[in-house]
DNA sequence: TGTCGGCCTTGACGAACGTCAAGGAGTTTG
DNA sequence: CAAACTCCTTGACGTTCGTCAAGGCCGACA
């Protein structure tokens, strides 16, 4: 992992990372610029480790990370993170706590990052970087919820349907049994799974 | 659905639950209670109906309510919410758009609530209010990932047994098939699961 | 007291999933 | 070029789950 100084590029592409929940201004915008830095996370880095603490919130530039849970040896596949969007051991971060997730990049990687301390002092400059703040994490809850409602209304075949439906990337950039993982199944679940669904389309 | 005046004990439960995630000054709380309504719901209400507007966030006094999903006729218990403790169809409410859950009351309830318009008024008083909001926020989101890790990493008998272990209230104030639904499972299954439970310990 | 309705259990059966094991295709590495 | 590795698939088998159906327990209520 290389820490860079952000590019004008890394910044812009920050700044519409945020503009998708408010408006950033000019001031909003140089305290963060202050502050942000670039880091170059090549494929297969934890950027967070698990039991370790969670010290930085992102914005991805480009490529890919998933977050995974570790335990007794194998691992969990909790969720996947690309551009444009947020990467973040958010629990461990919002309450300062150690990771309970490891958050590794599964491509080469681009993300521009900012510390504990940092958002601190940008939620202490007045209401609208508290109100920044809140709005992510809302909009970071919505998302959850989501996710806890598929696996809630829908059975494993029918997840995976609705996964190829939505027409997502991961099932372009990730091994399937990463995928199988994440919708909650075994790698030979999915596959079967994959192979009824051809012998009925067809 | 009655709505009263708050009384004391109702205000003051209410800062005790605010006061969970940060100091509640004098003035906060002032100006929490001038907007806020006490509301007593009868078991069975529909204190939030999905598909129409998500208009509050409460503190429960005393009481207990379950979100649940409807569709096609049958429903999903999403989850459970009690004193002490908030209630609110959260993603409706922070987007202000129709409710994609509605909120029951389980048992005689008595809450405090508060509209939209009276949050935001509480965040415009400053960035304590907007801290307010952006903490619980935060900390609600914590909850739902804790959910969403359960329902990953945990087999439906291993759910069931990590809720006993747990020693959850909600085992005795909530009929066997709204758990079972909380699970992910059916009720026969979760009384199968019972079964090989007691034949193990005996 | 008898009946009704809500809730839990049990049975039977088929379908889907997990596990263990083996094999094949494609890519990387020496 | 061959060997090693990663990833996906397939097979066999036992277990668990969902569904449909029936029956029992118990409190509510006339």
């Amino acid at each position: 992992m290389i820490v860079l100084s952000p590019t004008l590029e890394d910044l812009s592409a920050a700044q519409a990372a945020f503009s998708r929940f408010m408006p950033v201004d000019a001031e909003m915008f140089g305290t963060m610029s202050e502050f942000a830095q670039t880091v170059v996370v090549p494929k297969g880095t934890l950027w967070v480790e698990q039991g370790r603490p969670s010290t930085h919130v992102a914005v991805i530039v480009e490529g890919l990370f998933r977050a995974v849970y570790s335990s007794d040896g194998d691992d969990t596949t909790y969720g996947f993170y690309y551009a444009p969007g947020f990467v973040t051991e958010y629990a461990g971060f919002v309450r300062q706590t150690e990771a309970r997730l490891s958050i590794e990049a599964l491509e080469d990687s681009r993300i521009v990052q900012w510390s504990y301390p940092a958002i601190q002092h940008l939620y202490s400059l007045g209401p609208k970087g508290e109100r920044l703040g809140r709005l992510i994490a809302e909009e970071v809850f919505v998302g959850f919820m989501d996710r806890t409602m598929e696996l809630l209304l829908y059975a494993p075949e029918e997840r995976y349907a609705r996964m190829v439906e939505r027409g997502s990337s991961l099932l372009q950039r990730v091994p399937l049994y990463m995928i199988a993982d994440y919708l909650g199944i075994t790698p030979e679940s999915l596959s079967r799974i994959r192979a009824r669904m051809l012998r009925k389309t067809s």
